[in-house]
RNA sequence: GUCCCUAUCGUCUAGCGGUCCAGGACACCGCCCUUUCACGGCGGCGACACGGGUUCGAGUCCCGUUAGGGACGCCA
C-alpha cells in the first residue's frame, strides 16, 4: 500500500486581489493535473498578507471560479493571515539565529542607493551595515519602526534543478538582504511563501516563470532553516495576441468571463491544459477529458517557451466539447439561457409565445430543439440565436433572400403551393414514424425522411428540384437563408404553425 | 540599465544528432457529403530568427548576434 506521505503535496497560492486570472488558473490547473497523476495531495492557500490590496471578494471569486474549474482543494483552505503565528515564530528565530537583522534605513535614502546604483549600471543589493551608523543607532533607542531583512550570503552562488527550465544558476552578489518583514512587522511574500511550504510539507512548488527570479531568495532561507527544498517547475508565461504577458488589456482574462461566454469548464481546462504542455504521442486527439489529460500529464514535458492565448482555438474545442457532453447535461446548461432570453416560468415556456408541434412533451420539443443546434454552436450562448425562430416568428426576412427566392409571383405562387403540399401529406409522412417504441428524436428522423421524399418527389413532378421548394420555405420558417435541417424545423415547429408562417411570409412578400 | 529566461508554420505544438525536401491541431483556401448552415471526410497554403563553430552528419549540441518575455518593492 503506497503511502500518502510519500506522495507529493503541492498547492495553488492566489493572492486575493482581482479576480482569478487565465494565467493563475493553468498554474491551479497543473499543480492539480500533477497532483491526481501521482497521487498525491493538492492544496489551496491564500496568500491575503497585503491587507491594502487583498479583499474578500476576490477571495470569493477565486474560490469561485476554482469550484466552477473543479480545481478545489482536497484539505480545507488555508489563509495566510491565520497564520500568522507560525511566520512569528519562525522570524524570531531567523533573528536569534542571527539570520535577520533589523534595519532603519529610511526610505528616501533606499531610493537615493537604488537610482545611484541605476545610474551606475550596477546592480543595487542591500548589505548589512549599509545603514548602521549613528543615526541608525538612534532610530533604534527611539524605538523607531524598522523593517527586519534576512541576512544573505555574499559569496558563491545558489543553483536549483527547475524542473522544467533545468540548471539556473544566481550570483549571490545580485541578491541583497531583502525584506521580510514591513515596518509594522507583518511579514512579506518572500518569507511567509517559503514557511507556510515548509509547514505544510510542500514537496514541489509550480508556479509561473515570473517566480524564477524569487526562487533563489527563497532557496537562501530554506537553507537558513536547515529546512528540506522542495523540488521546483516554473511555468512559461501566457501571452496576449501581441506577445505581451497576458492581462486585462487583451479582453478576457478572467475565468468567470469565460463562463459569461458560454465556455464550457472542461473546455478551458483542455485548452490551458495544452498551453505549454503536451503529452508525449506524436499525434493524439486535442480534444481530452480531465481524466485523459490526468492520465498523460507530467511536468518533464511542460514547455519553455511562453504561449500566445489563441482565442480562436479555445472557442473551437469549446464546441467540441459541447458536442460531447451528454444530452441530459446540455440541456441543463442550455435551457436556464434559453429561458432568460425567450421568458417563461419555471414550469415551462409559456405555450402563448411558443407554437409548437403539439404531439411532443415539453420534454421531448426542447431536447429535440436543442439537439438541432448542438452542432452549429461554439459556445452555450450561441443556442439561443440559432434556435431563436423556434420561440417566435421571424419579425423580417433577410431582405437580399426575399429578392432572390421571392422575386417574382410565380415564385410565391410556388411556395403557397409547397405549403399546401406540407399541409396535405403531413400526416401521411407521420404514419411512417408511428411505431411507440421509437424514441422521440428517431420518430422525428423518420418523419423528416418520408416527408422529404414526399416533397421531392411532388418539385420534381413539377420540374423543380428539392432545393427550389426548400430554400423559400426556409425562409418563410426562419426569416433565415440558414438553420438547422429544414424538416426537423417543420417538425418542431409542427404542422398549423409551419402552415400558418409560410402563409404569413408569402402575404407579406407579395404585399397583400 | 543590470540579472534571469526563451526562440520550429499567423497561433498551439511534435521533434530529445542521421529514419525531417520537418509531423499534428486551430485559422485560412479548395473539393466531397448536402435542401441551407454546421458537423464530418479529403486535399492545399504555411516554419527550423541570423551568424559562427563541434561533428562524417545539426531543427536537435556549444558560442555570439538579433528579437521577445520576466525579474530587479516595506506587492504577490
Amino acid at each position: 500500500m503506497p503511502d500518502k506521505n510519500d506522495k507529493p503535496r503541492v498547492r495553488f497560492a492566489p493572492s486575493p486581489t482581482g479576480f482569478l486570472h487565465v494565467g493563475s488558473a493553468r498554474t491551479a490547473l497543473f499543480n492539480w493535473l500533477y497532483a491526481c497523476h501521482t497521487g498525491g495531495t493538492y492544496l489551496l492557500r491564500i496568500e491575503d498578507t497585503d491587507l491594502e490590496r487583498s479583499t474578500e471578494d476576490a477571495t470569493r471569486q477565486i474560490i469561485e471560479s476554482l469550484e466552477w474549474l473543479g480545481l478545489m482543494s482536497d484539505e480545507p483552505i488555508e489563509y495566510q493571515t491565520r497564520r500568522a503565528g507560525i511566520h512569528r515564530e519562525y522570524l524570531h528565530r531567523l533573528l536569534d539565529m542571527g539570520r535577520a537583522y533589523r534595519c532603519y534605513c529610511p526610505k528616501d535614502k533606499l531610493d537615493a542607493m537604488r537610482e545611484d546604483a541605476r545610474r551606475k549600471g550596477a546592480i543595487f543589493a542591500y548589505r548589512r551595515g549599509m545603514f548602521s551608523g549613528e543615526e541608525s543607532s538612534r532610530m533604534e533607542a527611539a524605538g523607531a519602526p524598522c523593517v527586519i531583512r534576512f541576512c544573505a550570503p555574499e559569496e558563491g552562488a545558489v543553483a536549483f534543478d527547475d524542473l522544467v527550465y533545468g540548471r539556473i544558476e544566481v550570483r549571490l552578489d545580485t541578491i541583497g538582504d531583502f525584506v521580510i518583514a514591513r515596518g509594522d512587522g507583518s511579514p512579506l511574500y518572500n518569507f511567509t511563501n517559503v514557511i507556510d511550504d515548509i509547514d505544510m510539507g510542500i514537496t514541489h512548488i509550480c508556479r509561473g516563470e515570473d517566480h524564477i527570479s524569487n526562487t533563489s531568495k527563497q532557496i537562501l532561507i530554506y537553507e537558513a532553516l536547515g529546512a528540506a527544498r522542495p523540488r521546483f517547475a516554473h511555468l512559461p508565461m501566457i501571452l496576449g495576441a501581441d506577445k505581451q504577458k497576458l492581462s486585462k488589456r487583451h479582453g478576457a482574462t478572467g475565468v468567470m468571463r469565460f463562463r459569461e461566454m458560454g465556455i464550457l469548464p472542461g473546455a478551458l481546462v483542455n485548452f490551458l491544459a495544452l498551453l505549454g504542455w503536451a503529452p508525449s504521442e506524436a499525434e493524439f486527439n486535442e480534444v481530452m477529458s480531465m481524466d485523459e489529460i490526468i492520465a498523460r500529464f507530467s511536468l518533464d514535458r511542460i514547455n519553455k517557451s511562453p504561449a500566445v492565448f489563441d482565442h480562436e482555438k479555445l472557442m473551437w474545442m469549446n464546441g467540441m466539447h459541447i458536442r460531447r457532453t451528454p444530452k441530459e447535461r446540455l440541456h441543463a446548461l442550455v435551457e436556464p439561457l434559453l429561458r432568460e432570453q425567450f421568458g417563461g416560468g419555471p414550469e415551462g415556456f409559456d405555450p402563448h409565445t411558443v407554437v409548437r408541434n403539439p404531439a411532443l412533451s415539453d420534454g421531448e420539443w426542447l431536447d429535440g430543439v436543442i439537439g438541432l443546434a448542438t452542432e452549429r454552436t461554439r459556445t452555450l450562448n450561441d443556442f439561443g440565436g440559432i434556435l431563436d425562430f423556434f420561440f417566435r416568428a421571424p419579425a423580417r426576412y433577410d431582405e437580399k433572400a426575399v429578392k432572390k427566392l421571392l422575386g417574382a409571383p410565380e415564385k410565391v405562387e410556388f411556395l403557397r403551393a409547397t405549403a399546401k403540399h406540407i399541409d396535405d401529406s403531413w400526416d401521411r409522412a407521420l404514419s411512417s414514424a408511428h411505431d411507440p417504441k421509437l424514441e422521440s428524436s428517431a420518430a422525428a428522423d423518420q418523419w423528416c425522411a418520408a416527408m422529404e421524399e414526399s416533397l421531392r418527389s411532388w418539385s420534381e413532378a413539377g420540374g423543380h428540384k428539392l432545393g427550389a421548394a426548400a430554400q423559400p420555405m426556409r425562409l418563410a420558417l426562419t426569416g433565415r437563408t440558414a438553420s438547422p435541417p429544414l424538416f426537423h424545423c417543420m417538425w418542431y415547429l409542427g404542422r398549423t404553425e409551419t402552415v400558418r408562417r409560410i402563409e404569413a411570409c408569402a402575404r407579406s412578400v407579395s404585399g397583400d
